[in-house]
DNA sequence: GTGAAAGCGCTAACAC
DNA sequence: GTGTTAGCGCTTTCAC
């Protein structure tokens, strides 16, 4: 007997190892579905062979024949904002809780990223592919509707966003005009009087942070609320950070960023400036990423739950797979005080 | 006629398309494929048929019979620090440009993230899995060995992590040694003497950054530089780079930190305890992710390349999928100085 | 240029 | 408890 493994026979499917094995390739599949009714001999012996050979059942044959494949898609559009940062903090820690919780639950992931504006067939065509048994979408982005027409005929489908009265997709999310409010008022209680919200207010879960703020602003009688839009990308956000703070410097004393990302890049644009924080002007940001503890002053911002996040899309989903119909998760936002307001 | 997309008929597959057009399913399949010899008329015929019903050939099929998925699995090992911070900015900023690369090529992301601790056989379970075409590895981490076994009998590998002498596996990755020196000679240049290492040295990358700057340190006379190994957890990693500060007060005047994360960490402790930075101790980090441009005062850093990383990456697996042998790729990291050394 | 038929690797009735 | 068989939906010779 040779030394080395006996991979000398290859083992390319079940039926060579079946004739290893003297069954026959319904056996070897069931044993090693881990199904009953298989013989513990039996079994163990089908179980040693396909260690000694590293064999594993080809999951592609395996999902056509079952109708399922194991795999929950993840897709991320980029709307409009198409260079918008790719490591965007917030999505890839999204992404990150998602991966590890979806292997919690033995599913496999796969990532799409797309680009609506190119390809208006994204969902479908992702859905139609044959490869995924669900599907979660990460932002809606300026697809609602296009999520919503969807959501008709296409049951397995979680999306991280904004909910909206009526809609008809299941979404989690943070219910991001709470959040709104929130902020505005904690900027207020520092003494801002004159607000401004820093970032596009295009998509739905901004807009709703934006009109949460407008909500406060509004009930105290204060002036209303200014958009300054910004993209995300670092680069662009920072110029027009500093253009909007030229443009009205001494005319606002609050900063309500819709992100922590955008928020510390405020806060670098602000001190180059000489606008001191929270001096002459409050600020306060959204997600409570790590970097919200690290800026100079620490960032007061507000919470959003993303392993929560997570956990709920994936929790969803997954019973959506089972055929139960789910209601939409909205997370509570969580105000955390730091130094900036 | 009634108004509505036609949709009565489902069409589930290529059969059923081919039954609404009066052909035969090979010939739907040409068409869908976009093969030659297939006539005008019946392609169009086709084509529009598919629009109507929203009907696309399953990719699990496809897959099966022509035994490739048109997947490549992207994974991620994590080594002993299990809970390295699920959204470890380095490897998502990569798995961004990897996810635009691969699809740039056509290709699908099936992305997982392994405990090896606690599934040695991670690598060839993915690989075995018959649902991809070929792997990325994001990191060696501790399973330098694990990969080189399996780089002897499946081509279709790359890694992304640090090049060794004589290695097996193709690699892409910065030159950390020669970053390392990089480091600690602007160190040097900006007045320290007695240079410590932040981050824990046994990955790899971080194990030839740090051996970059004992190089310099020895050539120069310098005192050995100081190992000072931290979790990558944030919280972790605070308390520990407290404690080291405490216990080598005054003994220390340059720190290389092994990432820019870990740096602006430092950054903040150091602050805590009223230490100035560059004055009392100069600091270097190493990514130059766009945290180093936002932290007071800015990082002094080491750049690496992670979009040329993410092309290099996909670029050789897809010349080896093509059967080609290739080179490791090894990129110059490029020294940033901005404000802390 | 198109149809017929075999088969990718696996699973699930259905026999026995 | 195990073998046999018929596909899952697609692609690809091989005929014609």
């Amino acid at each position: 007997m040779d030394e080395d493994k006996s991979t000398r026979v290859m083992v390319r499917n079940i039926t060579d190892l079946a004739r290893l094995a003297g069954v026959s390739p319904g056996t070897v599949s069931r044993a090693l579905a881990g199904k009953s009714l298989v013989n513990a001999k039996t079994r163990e012996k089908i179980e040693a062979l396909a260690r000694e050979h590293g064999f594993r059942p080809n999951q592609m044959a395996s999902g056509l024949r079952r109708q399922k494949t194991g795999v929950i898609g993840v897709v991320i559009p980029l709307g409009h904002d198409t260079r918008q940062q790719i490591s965007d903090s917030f999505f890839m820690t999204l992404l990150g809780y998602l991966a590890d919780e979806l292997t919690r639950q033995g599913y496999d992931l796969m990532l799409r990223r797309v680009v609506p504006e190119e390809d208006s067939d994204w969902l479908d065509r992702f859905i139609g592919s044959g490869m995924i048994d669900g599907v979660i979408v990460i932002g809606q982005s300026d697809q609602f509707d296009r999520i919503e027409d969807v959501a008709d005929g296409y049951g397995p489908m979680v999306v991280w966003g904004n909910h909206t009265e009526g809609q008809r997709h299941c979404v989690v999310g943070t219910d991001n005009r709470l959040g709104g409010r929130m902020a505005a008022e904690r900027l207020i209680a520092a003494g801002a009087q004159r607000i401004a919200f820093l970032g596009d207010t295009t998509p739905m879960e901004f807009a709703a942070r934006f009109a949460g703020a407008q909500d406060v602003a509004t009930r105290l009688g204060l002036p209303p609320v200014l958009a300054l839009p910004t993209h995300l990308s670092p680069d662009r956000a920072s110029e027009e950070i500093a253009a909007h703070l030229s443009a009205h410097a001494g005319a606002i004393d609050g900063i309500f960023a819709a992100t922590d990302t955008l928020a510390a890049l405020c806060l670098t644009e602000l001190r180059g400036q000489g606008i001191a924080v929270p001096r002459d002007v409050k600020l306060t940001g959204f997600d409570d990423l790590p970097i919200a503890r690290q800026t100079v002053p620490p960032l007061t911002t507000v919470r959003q739950d993303i392993a929560a996040g997570a956990r709920g899309l994936v929790d969803l989903l997954l019973r959506r797979l089972a055929g139960e119909t789910t209601e939409s998760l909205v997370l509570p936002p969580e105000l955390v005080v730091r130094e900036t307001a």
